[in-house]
DNA sequence: ACTATTATTATGTCTATACATAAAAAATAA
DNA sequence: TTATTTTTTATGTATAGACATAATAATAGT
């Protein structure tokens, strides 16, 4: 006889099932005790079976309504954004830091618009870069709220990033992440080690702590960069 | 009295704990058993909330180790990857689809490297655009591996886009993405009405049911196209 | 000292039961 | 018919109790 049936065996079956078209996209699943008098287990059981596959975005749930396989599984991608120096020691290389600038400026008018501050609001302009080998990898202009964060004004950043005296210090609750494609100005060419026009990775993060903006990152990866993603 | 307390209710409140340092990076936590003491409910309620931050990357749990405050919090990033019609419907937008080629070829090495397919193995090359109130939004460049897909060979991409015949058709078990900026050449320029060395956001996607190889795809983006994840 | 064995313990999971809740379906009133 | 109320039902969540499991700590044996 096979053994018992635990909640992953329940969820790798039912999937299963819904890859083989056996229940095809928008069928209307078997209720959960249903199920669970097939496998010969407890309805908790299934009902974290089929929470999982809810969450990864296989079947759709409703109270009452029972559950259906999605027509478009929007499945999602989950990427894993480590530190700078963790991405850059994962590949072999060796991390070095420079801090480019460290400057204690009236926030622009965009950064106001982007983090939602107000007019006068002071904010630390802090710009470096992060080398694997002694090449350039990443370029990081960052802008922090010094009235969210008024500490970080008193930070060294020449030997510690301000990525990571930030994930030290300030905790966030809301982020939001955004990556598109870029040409390099002249600065970041320069910076980066590339030719002008070349076609930049760039990813953009802003992060909030309970509603107050904290920081407003944009960092810009050297040519060829890639993010992978496996699922 | 405050009301019975949910996982909910007890994870946000030991998410609190440690945003507020009550409980630094590294610290180890109270066992299940005394938070459940503390909140006066069932372990199995602590255990919910427990395992749901661990799965955000809040904590870290072990057997008999308990749990912990992870020292670097390795936050996750989940994007969702709709159809490019939901895409571009959900912005309010028209969607039309143009069809651009579809020839059966030989796959060339640099798939078969990509796919892990053997010489000389059948492929179909589909390439087609996605327009958004008539502007061209996505150029879709696919291959789909024949000896995977023996019926993609008789589909009618002339009307419906293989992006959706796929989805329709064929599950898929892993998948591999990857995010990259490129430069647009003579052809992606003219398709996308753009410039020659314009930045172009691309997104490549390749996909396995069960270990063989599916399909692959690559998406070039019209310029100023921004992927968002908020989390 | 070192190794192998044996508790001990915190998390992992399953069960049976109970009640909550949202939404569909049915019944009722206008 | 249409609008409103009531019932029904599948999922959502909580609980106490039990056993499983991995990893540490304690112990015994060499």
């Amino acid at each position: 006889m096979t053994d018992r049936m635990g909640f992953r065996d329940i969820k790798q079956e039912v999937f299963k099932r819904i890859r083989n078209n056996v229940w095809g996209p928008g069928t209307l699943l078997p209720g959960e005790v249903e199920i669970a008098a097939e496998f010969g287990c407890a309805r908790a059981t299934v009902n974290r079976a089929m929470q999982e596959l809810s969450d990864d975005g296989i079947i759709e749930r409703r109270r009452k309504g029972g559950s259906r396989v999605k027509l478009a599984p929007s499945r999602q991608v989950t990427f894993e954004i480590p530190l700078v120096r963790t991405e850059i020691e994962a590949r072999g290389a060796t991390y070095r830091y420079q801090m480019i600038s460290n400057t204690r400026v009236k926030a622009p008018k965009w950064l106001q618009a982007r983090l939602g501050l107000d007019s006068g609001t002071g904010v630390l302009h802090v710009t470096c870069l992060h080398f694997a080998d002694d090449a350039p990898f990443q370029y990081e202009d960052r802008w922090i709220n010094l009235a969210a964060v008024p500490r970080a004004a008193e930070a060294d950043f020449s030997t510690l990033s301000p990525n990571e005296w930030l994930v030290r210090e300030v905790p966030y609750t809301n982020a939001e992440l955004r990556f598109s494609a870029t040409s390099a100005d002249d600065k970041t060419a320069k910076l980066l080690q590339t030719t002008v026009g070349k076609s930049i990775f760039l990813a953009e993060r802003t992060t909030w702590l309970t509603g107050a903006p904290v920081t407003n990152v944009r960092l810009y990866f050297a040519p060829a960069y890639q993010m992978i993603a496996q699922y």
